[in-house]
DNA sequence: CATGACAAACAGACAGGTCTGTAGCGTTTC
DNA sequence: GAAACGCTACAGACCTGTCTGTTTGTCATG
């Protein structure tokens, strides 16, 4: 209920307080991933966000669009966490960059708010392929795909790549979706250790 | 628009005809599938399934129970198109014994019409925990590690089965959440050759 | 500095639709 | 005659999106 006055903002860029649609946004993100895209009203959405139905409608053409926006907000939210770690673990040698960024998709999994892949959640929630927040899903996945590409790529001596990229991709996406169904503790524990073991086959001669 | 005249059945057993019951299972099965069972209302359920509102609710509860139900019934045809495979490859050496399960799931995904794993599909749309739905497909998770674990304990010299199992169920469920997102003739393809590296893997001394 | 134009935001009502679940009543079937 | 079924209507809630009117803060110009 009490909500901190902010500033106008708009395009002038001098606005250090939290705009409108930040805040539209941040709160819908939120609800979105916690109580799913369908299961949140954008009335739940302005009460949270403590601010005017109109103003939603201001800078959200529709729900849908917002729902995409959002989406394209938790791409940069995982994108911008992926290059945290990567800067991390810039001056180890590949292997140790890959376990290092597989450690921290495990982390991410085993938080206790943890509720499931937000695009994964898209997917399976709307299912009309057309959906534009389904349509920057499916682009984080091919983003996905190559940056753990880019990481085999840096491993010598691999003798399939392609091969080895999609198995890893498979044991990612594996770990993010276990996680939603059987919690933090399961399976996902042993991610690290098949992934080493797949890389270890891709080396033997 | 044309329904056959189905016969009440109910207790008797004696209807080879689809029971009222079955028949809203069925259309509900699909429908839900296909649209997500927070896109689906009860209205088109009937309508779909050329029945009065009355006896679905005569039959379910409410509409949550009557998600449940169908969930049920998912978990069913999946542990029977299981059994099936079990039966194929019965007179197989363990390690194919697996591969012919692997191949059955491949199989699974790669059809056009696959919109995920119902299981998963339910875990994203309906948060609560204590959604009886999703209790279902919470169980059916454990089932599969069972059964797994058992594929696994068949084949010889695996140094850690517990890791193994937890290892191949990451390449399960990614593959299940990735033919999602990414349709048919993604990263899964290379689901028989990962499995095998990781069985290889638990071999080696 | 003062004033008026303007855009953003707030508040709240409302239209039109959909959803779940119930009730009434007639019909078929065993 | 009883149970199952079909049909229709309806209640009450919720949902998206719109509309009206008011307040607030900023900026440009006199």
């Amino acid at each position: 209920m009490a909500r901190p006055r902010a500033v106008p903002g708009g395009l002038q860029g001098t606005a250090p307080v939290e705009s409108v649609r930040d805040r539209i946004l941040g709160t819908a993100r939120e609800l979105f991933y916690r109580e799913g895209v369908r299961g949140v009203g954008v009335d739940t959405v302005v009460a949270q966000s403590g601010v005017a139905k109109t103003s939603l409608y201001r800078w959200f053409p529709s729900k849908d669009q917002l729902i995409a926006s959002v989406i394209e907000e938790e791409a940069k939210a995982r994108w911008a966490a992926w290059d945290r770690t990567a800067e991390r673990v810039a001056d180890q040698p590949p292997r140790e960059r890959l376990r290092g960024h597989l450690a921290a998709i495990l982390k991410f999994v085993s938080n206790p708010s943890y509720r499931g892949c937000p695009f994964m959640n898209v997917a399976s929630e709307l299912p009309d392929p057309q959906h534009p927040a389904r349509l920057i899903a499916l682009e984080v996945m091919h983003e996905l795909r190559r940056r753990v590409r880019k990481l085999v790529d840096a491993i010598e001596g691999v003798r399939d790549p392609e091969q080895l990229t999609d198995e890893l991709l498979l044991l990612i996406n594996g770990t993010l979706a276990t996680g939603l169904c059987l919690g933090g503790d399961g399976p996902q524990t042993h991610l690290i250790a098949a992934a080493d073991a797949l890389v270890d086959a891709q080396l033997a001669r």
